[in-house]
DNA sequence: GATGAATGAGGTTTCATTCAT
DNA sequence: AATGAATGAAACCTCATTCAT
């Protein structure tokens, strides 16, 4: 959304000139960003990722209006590739229900590393809208589209929608690191193995 | 020392003494929290909540030091009647997997309607430190006893502690009521699903 | 202390009278303030006061309406027995500067040993007026008396005022106590020591 | 806005950058605090400084963290100046115990034009550590450098510790100013004299 | 474009003092 | 007379966000 998509603009470039500059700047960015959100969540302060960034707050700022843009910036490569392994996993499983299983796995991979992410995913503050859409958006059909699956092959009971499920699975995570009594990969493969279309 | 004073004192009193007004007022207070905690959530800011209950903010610290003195006040009602469902639901329920079944519907009924408890249950902030010990202190020996009734009657896998499924549990609810689309319910009832023995 | 525990004080009391309850009341208020004067300062909260006295606290503002009040009455005994022991100091000395220098002695000791009260004593906050105004009433003329009987006897300089050394003796007590470094009683000699007609 | 100041800033320059003006916002505060620091004392609200110096209390965080940094900054220069007069007395005094004199004076007089200052310096609040250290790195070694003269030359009595002195001339400043009739200096005076070796 | 200084709302907590019971 | 609950002013400190340079 922020950047103007698929990447078609770089091809063939020749002078680095301030654009070039410029792209190197933001991918210090988001760099920092990265680090800084292992070390102290994504709600950290702006001025500490300023600070890793050797950046002023204001460049920050430019860049990334909202601090969702910057934390979806930040994630985008892996939501992408989330989202790209669905239909693959659909089309290697054994069983859609499978694919499903190992995909959500993949979901909370993802999630269970970025410290605060999943807390911030289903916060209603107005300002994680454009992120929460965002990771909708991308996800959500793909789930969509393994849950067809499975309710198609009869695999699953029908009625849950992907929604639901994500924000679920999601919010299982919340919390994930700062207790390691609490699993939530566990309690997610309860979940999943709970749509499964009940034997009685 | 300081009442023994006049010495009568007891038997036919007309003077409804401080005492009683006081705590009156500490009800009025456990009133006006509920009422903010569903307004604005359980972090809502002390003078809101004193503003409500029409006192200073004073009162509202000598009465509840901290925080989560305030908010286990206000649900302990509803915690310990929780809590005490548990046996008598093992007893008249169909099965053990039923009443963990309702049992945690209870819980969840609970959770859903408390803006923000659901939230800061899972805060790893260490002023809520009380709350948590108190939320688990009660509940989890009851979901403890259900499970094991449940894994004694050969319904469930085992291998779940009950106190990552009340986490679980606990923090599917976060979030509800804000989002209509989402609905804990749903998903806590396929968590309670997938607890059940597989039947491969 | 305040109680009487040990139940000794039973002695042959018959008729104990609203004044004498009053009277005993207010002697166990003393008490608990000294406690706490000791513990805490003489800063310390009222609040503190009367629970270490077993009263509310409005009995202490009634019967001690100021502060100030309050720490006349707790030390005034031995405010009292200081100012006393200037004539007998002077009549017992073998010279007026050194009846003067154990006066003094007596004064600081006296400070040293009450957490805080040296440094209310030269508090500006007219809250403290009464207190200031107790102390100097009392002490300024006997030091003056000393100090007289010291310069016509030609043992010391003339012109320094009996408030200023007091002043000044009281600000060399402040903080003492809260480190063991700083000994106001050496300095303390010295300023007698300094008041000396000089050699040259 | 905040300064207009004296003027001198005219001169040529065009671009005063961020920095040039920070650093003049820097010292528009410290002129602010002294201000404040006269009127009220060193422990005046950090919104008064603000609002004295026109800027926002969080600039005031910005430059200073803590007030002890505050207050260190108003005062450095002249701490430095008096630190630094030390050895130029020694060198053009009469006599050591001379120079300890005059010396001492120096630092009586920044003391009883600082209101509040003394009384912070001995205050035992771990929030003033720094102020403390301060002061005491910078004027001990001094006041021990002039104090071993003096004793060398026989003039003083040895046994006082720098430290004592330098707290128990503190101690006599506290107040001053408050009150017309206190003089520390004089008293500072006998101190000092106090320190001579006895006739006797 | 970049910088980072400045702003100031927002929430917390403490206690002296009053006053209804 | 005594009680102690209630009041509420005061101060503190943090950060998201803006904007002059």
């Amino acid at each position: 959304m922020n950047d103007g998509g698929k990447g078609g603009d770089g091809t063939g470039r020749a002078a680095p000139s301030k654009r070039k500059d410029a792209r190197r700047n933001k991918e210090t960015l988001l760099d920092a960003a990265a680090t800084v959100f292992v070390r102290s969540g994504v709600e950290a302060p702006v001025r500490d990722i300023a600070a890793e960034a050797g950046v002023g707050m204001g460049t920050i700022y430019r860049h990334f209006p909202t601090r969702a843009d910057l934390i979806i910036a930040v994630y985008r490569h892996q939501v992408e590739a989330c989202a790209e392994a669905g239909p693959a996993l659909l089309a290697s499983s054994a069983s859609p229900h499978a694919a499903l299983g190992q995909w959500i796995n993949l979901f909370v991979d993802f999630l269970v590393t970025k410290h605060g992410l999943a807390a911030v995913l289903q916060s209603d503050s107005s300002g994680f809208d454009t992120l929460h859409a965002y990771f909708l958006d991308r996800l959500v059909p793909v789930c969509t589209q393994l849950l067809d699956a499975a309710a198609e092959a009869g695999e699953i009971r029908s009625g849950v929608e992907a929604y639901q499920l994500m924000r679920g699975v999601g919010n299982l995570c919340i919390g994930a690191g700062s207790d390691a009594h609490y699993d939530p990969r566990r309690l997610v493969e309860l979940l999943i193995a709970g749509l499964r279309r009940q034997p009685d």
